[in-house]
DNA sequence: TTTTAGAGATTGTATAGACAAGTAGCCTAG
DNA sequence: CTAGGCTACTTGTCTATACAATCTCTAAAA
């Protein structure tokens, strides 16, 4: 692992452990240099990524200051896996596979000319406190695995690809709409009236340019909520 | 003006205008050190701005590779006023002062102590293509801006705070959530039925760690679409 | 023809040092 | 007692250098 990385990990540690109490001072510059014996430029480097990811801020000529978090939040601008996210968040949290079938990317996704694209539709429901919240449309595209054997329950697709497989995931870009509900999402999620759903539409790049997947999230309105850290300039 | 930043803009400048088509190369950090005669950390400080911003992706031993990009986005992770959202998307807005008034912070934000917090209460509406689709409730807080005096029609609030007072925004934290329309919401955005609303509630920080304002921006589901940029680790 | 080895290019990580710019606190001159 | 200046500390920017890791392509070897 990388110094700035390990360096960061530590500080992110001790800052979720409450050592660094609100607003109060991370280690300048200097400090850590003599702490971890490493150049500036390293040390500046693991901060920067804190102040990145919405837990510290720098001010010029004063220091590094603990941003009061609210951790319950459903970030939504990083790329991470419903698996990585509950388990972040403690929450109790089931999965069930509901099918694995031979397919094509849906129309929506807008992607290639209008040639179908063959693809394994994986369609699965999340579980949040023993309610279904959650139902995800998996589309992996062929091209790049050809064949999804067995998907367990305990395994993610994206553990599947960046471990068994080896394939490195990029980048994602989303879209988030609001749309009425289908047939299909009031049976699954068991719901009476006509809910809103917050649909997440997602496609998935790998490190070299390649979509290996397109996914549908679809989250009950009434259940859904995102928290969004955002820095201007 | 920083040189980084000054590579940044221009290599910015160069993407929009196609210069590098898609998928295709920047040049390299070295390649930039000759062009702009500067050390290749500055080079790449420029860079990983335009990775940051999706711009662009760096793959080790290839290059850098523009990524194809649809530009017609809503990013709700950097902090943006309304009108420079419009004034970038160069769509047809229009926005109406409904009213200011002294006001207290609803609750709903939870900030303090139960304590009422004076705070001057901006209404706007605004207008896309001459439709009505989002009221944005503004919470000022006296504690740092005492009176809002005159808010002239072409001036956003970002930029009386910042260019009239000022003072220098940081960062905001967002929370989005879909509620039903309420009788307000009913009645300006002229809607029949009732239309889900994607509630966006923002608290927006100073430099200095001071909250500056509240802000509730209620926005018609069925116009609403956000489009996201997000990296793995 | 196929495979291997190597050179060259590119990005990633890390170091050491320099100066600029902003902040806070202390101490002295008035 | 106050105002101003000085100093120490902190973050921001920039340079120059070194080596590691990864990828592509070419040329030589099998």
């Amino acid at each position: 692992m990388n110094k700035y990385q390990i360096i960061h990990d530590e500080l992110l540690k001790e800052i979720n452990d409450g050592k660094y109490p609100n607003n109060e001072m991370l280690p300048s510059d200097f400090a850590l240099m003599n702490r971890y014996h490493v150049a500036r430029e390293t040390s500046r480097k693991a901060v920067a990524m804190l102040v990145d990811e919405g837990y510290v801020m720098r001010i010029k000529g004063r220091g590094t200051f603990v941003i009061n978090q609210n951790r319950y939040s459903f970030p939504i601008s990083h790329v991470e896996s419903y698996r990585e996210l509950a388990a972040r968040l403690k929450l109790d949290e089931r999965t069930q596979l509901l099918s694995i079938t031979d397919s094509e990317v849906p129309s929506v996704f807008e992607y290639g000319d209008n040639t179908p694209v063959p693809a394994t539709a994986v369609v699965r429901i999340r579980y949040l406190d023993n309610e279904p919240v959650i139902i995800d449309h998996d589309y992996v595209l062929k091209d790049v695995v050809p064949e999804i054997k067995k998907l367990s329950q305990s395994v993610s697709l994206f553990e599947l690809f960046e471990q068994q497989l080896g394939l490195v995931i990029s980048y994602a870009k989303k879209t988030i709409t609001v749309e009425p509900a289908n047939a299909t999402d009031r049976q699954l999620m068991r719901l009476a009236e006509s809910i809103p759903i917050v649909v997440i539409r997602s496609e998935t790049f790998l490190n070299d340019g390649r979509i290996i997947s397109f996914t549908e999230s679809r989250n009950r309105a009434d259940r859904f909520k995102s928290v969004e850290f955002s820095r201007r300039h």
